[in-house]
DNA sequence: GTGTAAATTTGCAATGGATGCAAATATGAT
DNA sequence: ATCATATTTGCATCCATTGCAAATTTACAC
């Protein structure tokens, strides 16, 4: 575990710190199309070109944490408690998938202003989703393989789809009625017990 | 309805249906992002400038019977019939939403290569994502107001995206291992069955 | 320290999608 | 034929993204 970084190793992480506030900030001072990747690298002191060597494009920077979250989450799968129950374990999967991560030096969560933003700008809504799925596609996975000879894949995935859908769904109406993050985790919270109880038990 | 369409309708309908045809031709034979607009403009026979005053993006033209698709599903809502359950209304929504659907003159349905190109270019799979996202919101809107005394907004946005969300990511994994569409179809409808049964019914 | 190999950054040119705008065309109605 | 309106087109422009080669920086051996 001695993590000894040279210099090399510290510098970029800095870099890419330095991109990812100037963007952030950028990004909700003006909003997302009116920012230039110019503006940001200016901001980061680096040259245009350099952006693309730490991201593969504008929208990446948002989901610099992306990653990090989807493995926290996998590991709550892959660390599952024997006598728990699969939607018990379900549950705090997406709990967890809500809390701080570290990436880049920075502790960071989906404050309400990033999700405000991804939700508004029409690119980054489209790649959060495209995240989204695939983390979902990841789990499932994991769920299956977690359960082998329990749950098979199409389980797994209807498992996942139903539970994730059913809550981010709900909590998108919730958010856009400008609700509370308490009223919108409540939302949620509900919306995923009437994925569990199933939909017989509506109308 | 005696549409009498003018000479300057009709031609506008040959135009996109023109466009519409040039595009996914070409993204079928060499790829969508190795297609440009001046290539399908080119093949349409129009000036690049006119392609953005039918489609405001390249993605765009891939989804022209999107809007189309939407409004049947709606309509399948609104015209519910009285004795059947919220469960059996909406698995006839899901249903009719592959349907062929007419637009800009063409009847169209979504055949396996649309769909084979929308989930392997990123770009379109996002568009496609963000589209079908806001389906379910729009759905979920009609079945709280087609049942406006027994299902809340909550209640809706956890059904209609429970349901889908399951039907689609397990669809999704079927369609990634390269089974018949019949498969595929049988899939979906098992995830459906689960995503209705409700998540305590695994494991 | 010096020198050298490897990693990074940078500048530059080019491509392609998207948009605003005004001139050129085409269409519909009188 | 003529006028008002709708469409198309050509152009200029902005910006994201990529390839490439030169310049700079860092790591490491001697």
């Amino acid at each position: 575990m001695g993590d000894v970084v040279g210099l090399r190793v510290r510098k970029k992480l800095r870099t890419r710190r330095a991109l990812i506030e100037a963007a952030l900030r950028l990004f909700e001072e003006k909003g997302y199309e009116e920012t230039t990747i110019a503006e940001i690298t200016a901001a980061a002191d680096v040259s245009t070109r350099t952006f693309f060597s730490y991201f593969t494009s504008k929208e990446d920077v948002v989901f610099f944490d992306g990653e990090a979250r989807v493995e926290a989450a996998l590991k709550v799968i892959a660390d599952r408690r024997p006598a728990e129950t699969v939607v018990d374990l379900l549950l705090r999967v997406v709990g967890h998938s809500l809390d701080a991560v570290t990436d880049a030096d920075l502790t960071v969560e989906l404050t309400p202003a990033r999700r405000q933003l991804i939700m508004t700008a029409p690119a980054l809504r489209a790649r959060g989703l495209d995240l989204l799925f695939e983390t979902q596609r990841r789990l499932a996975d994991a769920l299956h393989h977690a359960y082998a000879d329990e749950i098979d894949p199409v389980e797994a995935a209807a498992a996942i789809g139903s539970l994730m859908g059913a809550a981010y769904l709900a909590t998108t109406f919730s958010m856009e009625r400008g609700e509370t993050p308490e009223q919108v985790w409540a939302t949620g919270r509900r919306a995923m017990e009437i994925a569990i109880r199933g939909l017989g038990s509506i109308g």
